[in-house]
DNA sequence: ATGCGTTTGAAACGTATGTTTGAAACAAAT
DNA sequence: ATTTGTTTCAAACATACGTTTCAAACGCAT
């Protein structure tokens, strides 16, 4: 074969181990045995270590970004007439990121766990990264929910959706072990969709409450659109 | 002195590094060498780097919790009749976190991240310690949540409760650098106990929302719409 | 079949880490 | 002043890591 599958090996024993245990904790070691592949794989295929952690993020985010940028087409099609709720717009995400699910079962927790890692470690250069390929993304869903809910200051808003993502990156983050908690507490089966359903009313609420800013002027505002982390 | 401040020196780089880089990307030789301390102390002092870890989160969580208890005892001596609302118990909360801060200025940044750090990172060995040590005043916290709003299944309760530490932590955890984006692109200020406000109605509201869940609860079923706050 | 560019394999390299060691410095008590 | 127990220090240790090397194996066009 002339593009063998040691790289899609290598990228699947990688995003699992990162996601379990984090970037530095997973070694080249563990990874390429996991894989069933030779420790020179990863830096003969991808050079380093760092690239590689940046090609599960580009294999993992690029189907959901350009799914959900021909989603936010869709609807930029039909006019504005359309105007989308704050539940349309989380729900819309949410479908999202259950449909781009190619490999195995949980892999939203997965997904999650690496947006969250993307966020908190690694000092800036995944950070910078993600910021420069998706924020365009981010910015054009950020306007949605500016027109969404118009009359909250864009400086709440730009908090609060922040808080709707740690919410989301948390809970998928810590799933495992809060399922675990959660059946042995109340002896229902929780599934991970199930639990973002339950999230779609909390978030959405959240975004509905009142402001409590010094509301400076509701009215003539320069609404600009922040950019994404 | 008979109890050298060496513990207290390393104690404080080490929960200051572990914060802003995680607990294995800093080496014993950064937190001895920002405490001023020789490299061996570490280990002399508290056994291993685990123990280190485990020590940070000790000296961190035990005010926290132990003042949180004495809030419960004072608001449980004053009998059933005062029913704490959502709102004060998520201030009650902000209040503590807000007291107990004896060090250096942005120290609830610090404690946040560690928190969230501990429920993701390190397999389960932290985790399972703070869910020993801490876990009582959860139960009894969830235990006034649960009362506060009757309207809702407690499964759904219990899942709101994580999206609400969700939103904490993750905040926290990038906090500097959503400081640093907010200001630069709307030019208020906000501080951080600023964002902890702005958070307490968008927790609230979405604890409020209305059950999704497939209505199994027995007893209750007179569900009333929750009036918005 | 031959030759060539690409991929794999086992081993080694250099470095950084957590930990241990044993002597020196120190404080307090006899 | 000597002893005793504790703490500090510089140095070394063993190990695990990311990376490099180079020969062998492979795929494929000619």
């Amino acid at each position: 074969m002339a593009q063998s599958d040691t790289v899609e090996r290598i990228l699947d024993a990688a995003e699992q181990l990162f996601a379990e245990k984090g970037f530095a904790e997973t070694s080249l070691r563990l990874i390429t045995s996991k894989a069933g592949v030779n420790l020179a794989a990863v830096n003969y295929h991808f050079g380093s270590k760092k690239a590689l952690i940046q090609a599960v993020f580009v294999r993992f985010l690029n189907p959901f970004v350009s799914s959900l940028e021909q989603e936010l087409d869709r609807h930029q099609q039909q006019g504005s007439a359309s105007q989308l709720t704050l539940e349309q717009l989380l729900e819309m995400l949410v479908r999202q990121a259950l449909t781009v699910k190619p490999r195995s079962g949980n892999d939203l927790a997965i997904f999650m766990r690496l947006l969250g890692l993307a966020f908190s470690q690694s000092q800036g250069h995944l950070r910078k990264y993600l910021a420069e390929v998706y924020g365009k993304v981010f910015q054009r869903y950020m306007q949605l929910v500016f027109t969404a809910a118009p009359q909250l200051p864009p400086t709440e808003l730009f908090w609060r959706v922040h808080f709707m993502l740690g919410s989301a990156a948390f809970t998928m983050s810590s799933m495992k072990a809060l399922r675990a908690i959660a059946e042995a507490e109340f002896d229902t089966q929780t599934g991970i969709d199930q639990v973002l359903k339950l999230m779609v009313p909390f978030l959405a609420a959240g975004m509905r409450a009142e402001s409590v800013m010094p509301s400076i002027t509701a009215g003539t505002q320069t609404r600009s659109v922040p950019e994404p982390v």
